[in-house]
DNA sequence: TTGATTTGACCCCG
DNA sequence: CGGGGTCAAATCAA
């Protein structure tokens, strides 16, 4: 498949060259908001591309694996319907490169989440919930997540956030910023990398996670409020630990949050616990910023690269 | 009316 | 055989 990333490479490397021209067109275009602004949008468009040559590669590298689960897909739909009437539930091979696990007490990422199911585990307090990116379908994202409650070990209100499949979605509803430059930070290379989210971070986490304190008075709120729905992320995604730990991609997805609804009419067990959620990215275009890593949202191609390695090494 | 969530059923895998 | 993951009809909410 190295053939097949190739040329992606290839384009990559020369978007790499034009963004960086583009930053130092900017860097001369001081005295003019206006060109300064255009020019940032010129390093945002040349940023998606990259990006999206990168998911290219990255997806063409790893074509042979999701194919299993392609064929997979399509046999047991046929199967289940061979099978006769409403038989669901059927492949499940999770031929997926990434597992990271975090523990989080805010659930909130820069993803649309949409909830497919939620299971009580044995075992466990609480039920464990279930989702897919919400372009699984139109977008063919394959990113997932389960939540689960922590329940009453140490963190009785921290979720343990498990993301499965890296995003190679762009969710419409983000726009792209127009000042991402945040703190000065962003001129290099990386300025306006941004599109997956699972980049490695594990520096990054130890640097800044301490952040927020989350009473556990504010995590009920934060329940309520993100039963209410959408809410706007925020990018600290403070306190969380993560914890990279079936699998050996350092793949530190991003943060969690997670709305949750289902209080409304669901009598269902257990609620307040993990549930469903739909929720937004906050529209500042940073696709998916690691959230515990302030800046960096430096993604490489060979992030990825490794990224997928090791995913395939584990799963 | 449309899209998201709930929830029971179904199936794969260990 | 049972646990866990997924599907999809029913239900809910905007």
């Amino acid at each position: 498949m190295a053939a097949a990333a190739a040329p992606y490479a290839r384009v990559v490397e020369d978007m790499l060259k034009g963004r960086d021209y583009a930053t130092q067109l900017q860097a001369l275009l001081h005295e003019s908001p206006e060109a300064g602004r255009l020019v940032d949008q010129i390093l945002h468009a040349i940023s998606r591309s990259i990006d999206t040559a990168k998911a290219a590669a990255a997806a063409s590298e790893e074509a042979s694996e999701v194919q299993s689960e392609v064929t997979c897909a399509g046999s047991g739909g046929a199967k289940r319907k061979a099978a006769g009437g409403d038989k669901r539930g059927a492949c499940r091979r999770r031929t997926q490169s990434s597992i990271v696990t975090k523990t989080m007490k805010d659930l909130e990422d820069g993803h649309a989440w949409r909830k497919y199911g939620q299971k009580e585990i044995q075992n466990c307090k609480h039920p464990k919930a279930y989702f897919r990116c919400t372009h699984k379908y139109d977008q063919q994202c394959a990113a997932q997540r389960q939540v689960q409650r922590c329940g009453d070990g140490e963190d009785p209100d921290a979720y343990r956030v498990t993301y499965i499949g890296v995003h190679t979605c762009r969710d419409p509803a983000v726009a792209p910023p127009l000042v991402v430059h945040a703190a000065g930070v962003a001129d290099e290379l990386h300025a306006g990398s941004r599109l997956i989210s699972f980049a490695p971070n594990a520096s990054a986490a130890t640097a800044s996670t301490t952040t927020t304190g989350n009473t556990s008075q504010e995590a009920d709120q934060k329940d309520a409020t993100l039963m209410a729905g959408l809410r706007p992320l925020k990018l600290e995604g403070g306190g969380d630990q993560e914890e990279v730990l079936s699998s050996l991609t350092p793949a530190g997805s991003s943060a969690a949050a997670e709305a949750t609804r289902n209080a409304t009419a669901t009598p269902g067990p257990d609620q307040g616990d993990v549930t469903s959620g739909l929720q937004h990215c906050y529209g500042t275009g940073l696709f998916d910023m690691p959230f515990d890593s302030n800046y960096d949202d430096t993604f490489d191609l060979d992030d990825i690269v490794v990224f997928f390695d090791q995913g395939h090494a584990g799963y």
